[in-house]
DNA sequence: TGCAACTCTATGTCTAAACTTATTTTGGTG
DNA sequence: CACCAAAATAAGTTTAGACATAGAGTTGCA
């Protein structure tokens, strides 16, 4: 039936989502389609109904199905898909890229918060916050400039730290874990000091990563990457777990 | 015990992984530390072991947890977090702005591939695509850019599809579903054509968004996405469904 | 000491059965 | 015909139990 020929088996529920998304793609079940119940499917596929539905809340979370009590599992209309991307350590790219990691803090004081990163916070403006500014290099060369307000009422522990040694970012992922996260990208013109850091000329065109996170005690961080210029972020949609 | 005071029950397994969440943020487990295995937590949270495992693998896939058979399940040292975003239609993208909607063909004719995008899609440079640029409007101002490369011998179908009519994101998403596909981000300056189309200078940084996607015939398509100056790409970690 | 073979354990996966819940369908009633 | 109540249905969730499997730990032998 669906099984791999040699004694490759991988999953059942794996097995059973890849038939399904092969009938979508090869267009068996077209966008609007009905498919049919999972007892049916689970008849098909001779497995338990639990599995089948372990395999079409994949394809749902994926955005390739649409599902509705009582209704039925339709194939989505505009699949809306969702792409998965993976923040990793700074550190861990780089040496990753087989370069040697190395980090320089340009500035680090505490300083009332300008309005609209108090907004972005959801703190009040002129409060005290901790503003760094730090460069990431690879053999030498800059790889990302990081500008960051760290909230010391979220983080307990920070007094202690020391990020000349260590840096903030991953101080931050160690120590204060988060509950919530938002992420923005958007493109900068290089002003003179993003430039002068970045080693490149004002006005190249620079990818900015937005990043702020949250914990129980209120907002924990936020930070503004200017990326080298060239610098791609890249995502591949998710296959589910292997 | 975990339970909501009201009588808002969600699902159990929100529950048990919304408390292990909070373990953690609260530093009760931290980072490196062996939490206790599914058995225990099955009978300290009054679950069967499968609702656990289901609370369990959530936060895993979140990057919160590592989990390892035999060696048990450990708070991630470094939570190598995935962030989740959506990837709609554009005419949605601006009615959700609230902005009317207007697509314009610029270009549209079958050429062969330059290098480059030849080796993106693993196809023979030279090869013949169907090439166009776009512009989408809201509410008549210039809101991205698409340059779009078509492989027709992976979108059967194509060949009775008048773009000028329906747009060719709209049309391949509605058409062509995929099996894969890559993201990515980076910023470029305005050239002169882009500066043009979109109403801005030259030189101006625009975020750029690569999209390519591929079936089981081959490459579907490849598209650079520039959008408007000052837009943001954004994104929510998630919080698991609802 | 080094290492191969074995054992044991925590997670991974599946099953059958039950119950819950959102929605649609149906059917009756004024 | 409009409206509401009841029935039916498909997905959502949980459970107890079973077996599979990776891989950490232990043992015993050379």
């Amino acid at each position: 039936m669906i099984d791999k020929p040699n004694g490759l088996t991988s999953p059942k529920a794996q097995n059973i989502a890849n038939e399904v998304r092969r009938r979508i793609v090869e267009r068996v079940w077209r966008q609007g389609d009905r498919i049919p119940d999972e007892a049916d499917l689970a008849i098909e596929f001779d497995a338990a109904r639990a599995t089948v539905n372990k395999a079409l809340q994949l394809l749902a979370d994926e955005g390739l199905l649409d599902r509705r009590r009582r209704a039925g599992t339709r194939v989505a209309v505009d699949p809306v898909r969702k792409a998965t991307f993976t923040i990793s350590i700074v550190r861990e790219q780089v040496e990753q890229a087989g370069k040697a990691y190395s980090y320089r803090v340009v500035a680090q004081r505490p300083s009332p918060v300008p309005a609209d990163i108090a907004e972005r916070l959801g703190l009040q403006k002129g409060e005290v916050l901790i503003h760094m500014r730090a460069i990431h290099y690879g053999d030498g060369q800059p790889f990302q400039l990081e500008d960051r307000w760290i909230n010391p009422r979220a983080t307990p522990g920070l007094e202690n730290a020391d990020f000349r040694q260590l840096n903030a970012n991953e101080w931050l992922v160690r120590n204060a874990p988060y509950l919530r996260a938002e992420l923005a990208f958007s493109a900068e013109n290089a002003n003179r000091r993003d430039a002068r850091l970045l080693q490149t000329r004002p006005g190249q065109a620079l990818l900015i990563l937005h990043r702020t996170t949250w914990n129980n005690l209120g907002p924990i961080t936020t930070v503004r990457v200017a990326y080298q210029p060239g610098h791609f972020v890249g995502t591949e949609n998710s296959q589910a777990r292997t």
